[in-house]
DNA sequence: GTCTATAAAGGGATAGAC
DNA sequence: GTCTATCCCTTTATAGAC
């Protein structure tokens, strides 16, 4: 509790997130992190019993970070079509905001470790993913609202996911990547369904 | 040219694939790689100079596979709803059998190769993807081409991206994951576009 | 074309000084 | 809490026999 150095430990994690993010677990060995935050290797085991602790970690932090978002996102009252033009908007702030997040998630699905999955599931998504398909149902009855939930997930993720490639395939230009003009063109593309 | 071992080559490759798609180029060894075709670690060195070049042909393979399909997929005359529920339907069945495919291609979009990335698109997407900007033109001719066809392509990937966590969120049932049940639910909904 | 043996480098992790 | 030094294993890759 004394000093500065207390921040080590969250210093470690800060900058090792991106790290796991872009170049997956394997991807990453102790010695590049310890380059990374400017600290011999061996320090890093004395904040972290070992490699898979660390990650495990930075994953959990990576998550728990929207742990608000996913629970809080739906208290507005208002029309259907209303809230689910602000739960775009607010995902895509989110999900332009943290690329980490996205690209471990990603890996984490690759990667398929059932009880890890099981774990995200029910401890960062349930909530969430339970009070889109009750939005999805009011707004369009017609579909089956977890495809339905799956559907809007994947229209704005999506959008974000291919942002390293999109400059090279036609068509782009610089406001396609751009976390508005996304939002906007998904709601625009759903309101079409909820009439 | 003389027998059965000239096979070998792609043999490796064909095996390899699903490895690098699941674990990532880091996440597999030579060793692993080698166990996995039935050989010796160093025999593999016989028929590719060094890993790097391995993954690089089980790359180029694995998307030239779909090279046809991407220059194809457009020759049928008909109405532009036709047509894109076609094309739904090819994406679906092509992505649904073969999840390696959009594996390596997520990675290599989070590895964020630049000169990769480039080549991907202009040799593996270009093509396809200006087909898919004119068809959406043609269907929803209030929208950007480029985000449209981006919308309409992550529509569908997302939906096999995350099988492995599917059944494990609210509302989940089987024909979830079936791949026609996913072409019409995509087209029900782009469909509303349309009129 | 495949093997055994091995070199050379890099990986995770620990011991002990400060 | 961070360092240096080091252990031991795995990894990529090569040399040379068959």
């Amino acid at each position: 509790m004394s000093s500065e150095k207390q921040n080590t430990k969250k210093e470690i994690l800060a900058i090792t997130i991106p790290l796991f993010a872009k170049s997956g677990y394997a991807g990453v060995s102790m010695r590049q992190i310890a380059k990374a935050v400017d600290l011999q290797a061996a320090t890093l085991y004395y904040h972290f019993p070992d490699k898979h602790t660390l990650y495990i970690e930075a994953l959990t932090q990576t998550f728990n970070k929207h742990a608000d978002f996913m629970k809080e996102s739906f208290t507005l009252q208002a029309s259907s079509e209303q809230r689910l033009h602000q739960v775009i908007q607010q995902l895509c702030t989110l999900i332009n905001g943290d690329t980490d997040f996205s690209k471990l998630m990603q890996r984490e699905i690759m990667g398929g470790d059932k009880k890890r999955l099981q774990f995200l599931a029910d401890h960062v998504f349930a909530g969430f993913f339970r009070d889109m398909n009750e939005l999805c149902l009011s707004f369009a009855p017609d579909q089956d609202p977890h495809l339905m939930t799956v559907s809007v997930l994947g229209l704005i993720a999506y959008h974000f996911q291919i942002t390293p490639i999109r400059s090279f395939l036609p068509g782009f230009q610089a406001s396609h990547n751009d976390s508005e003009v996304i939002a906007n063109h998904v709601f625009s593309l759903l309101k079409t369904v909820t009439k």
